[in-house]
DNA sequence: CAATAATGTTACAGATCGGTAACATCCGGT
DNA sequence: ACCGGATGTTACCGATCTGTAACATTATTG
């Protein structure tokens, strides 16, 4: 019963590693069922035994596609155990890779996009997923110890939407070149502010102050 | 000859308009010419007689997308004559209205996220227009005396753009909902670096100093 | 009014799409 | 060896899509 390695992969799996490959390349609405069957060594019958339908098979993908989100998440952690600090930098860095580095943004945006219908099924992964994501940058950042820890997650997870989105539409040289500096010198700025704030405090880690931002008063919010 | 105010609006306008809001509502890929044609109370000869194909069309949507925007801009020039900043402002207050209070974000965006294929001729003018947003914003802000202004220009680009994309994704009471604080800190944060940078300059209006970040040092870039 | 351009109408071609039925084949476990 | 479940194969349905042909009608303009 053990999950064999790669060689035997199931149609499953196959059929949803290549949706999700030609969805993303393509388009949900761009590719079609035949041709994913086709492409995944299989075919169109065997495909709808596994997926009752192509939404449940974009559905599916989803669930992959935050599937692994997690995974990077689980590596932050791993990588960077008990600095929190150096788990939001790897954030970054990782944000930066996917946004610079890729042509064609996050796919869980993208299927937002497509899937225009606003009683689609698929909406409920992608606004949990988002939610999700946005919860644990949030906990991340004040796990930090970052004072106004939501108002920094809520503005890298701007900056880094929009890295994702600039990316396809403005092309590589664009805003989202900049992403790096960007968040870097917010995260400094706010990371500085809370040090001011919080003057004996022992938990934080190393501030690294690099940044060229500095939180001043917040206003009321 | 003269463009009649718009009883007898001409079936090229008409459609456009239509397409427009229907690919707005159901995505470009989700309607077909024959719905637009019937919407716009013409047929689909007329449409093909008008644009040679349905590409052809979107184009035309984009280009009249690109012209609402210049009007807006416009408006900006009029209603803050001679006040970069208050421009400035202006376009975070409109932005949010875009962001937040619509539900399907950046028709340039979203054309860029369907239109996948790297050679489609409607990417010619998403990023024209995309770079030409980017320039403009950078433009205001040089003339608002703010030093770092690309740099202002690029982090507003990419918080604009992450609040239209995630306003789908995530939803209204997600990130998109801080955008107005977020945009107002960065703005006053390079504001107010710009002034202690140049103390005798008396160019600059108000400084409006409502901000929470303050710049700092410029690392290398 | 006459000539001409623009628009409406109908029908159709060719392709693709999502989804299903019926039947053949293969492969793993007892 | 056998049997049952998973998979492959083929053919098909109905709907929809982009795009075109041929012809009728209306509107504009000289």
């Amino acid at each position: 019963m053990e999950t064999c390695g790669f060689v035997p992969m199931r149609p499953r799996d196959r059929i949803i590693r290549t949706a999700r490959e030609l969805f993303r390349k393509h388009g949900i609405r761009g590719v079609g069922v035949d041709t994913i069957a086709e492409q995944a060594g299989t075919n169109k019958m065997t495909l709808y035994r596994h997926f009752g339908s192509k939404d449940d098979l974009i559905i599916a993908c989803l669930r992959d596609v935050a599937g692994d989100a997690d995974a990077i998440w689980a590596g932050f952690e791993t990588a960077h155990a008990g600095d929190p600090m150096a788990q939001l930098h790897a954030w970054v860095r990782v944000g930066a890779e996917c946004a610079v580095g890729d042509a064609r943004g996050c796919d869980m945006a993208n299927a937002a996009v497509e899937l225009a219908e606003s009683d689609h099924p698929a909406r409920h992964v992608i606004e949990e997923f988002k939610t999700g994501q946005r919860d644990r940058l949030a906990k991340l950042c004040r796990e930090a110890g970052i004072v106004k820890a939501d108002l920094l997650a809520d503005t890298l997870s701007l900056l880094i939407e929009g890295a994702r989105v600039s990316r396809q539409s403005a092309g590589a040289e664009g805003p989202c070149a900049h992403f790096i500096s960007i968040a870097e010198a917010v995260i400094a700025a706010f990371a500085q502010e809370s040090d001011k704030r919080s003057l004996h405090r022992p938990t934080r880690a190393k501030t690294k102050s690099r940044g060229h931002l500095r939180v001043l008063t917040s206003p009321r919010a």
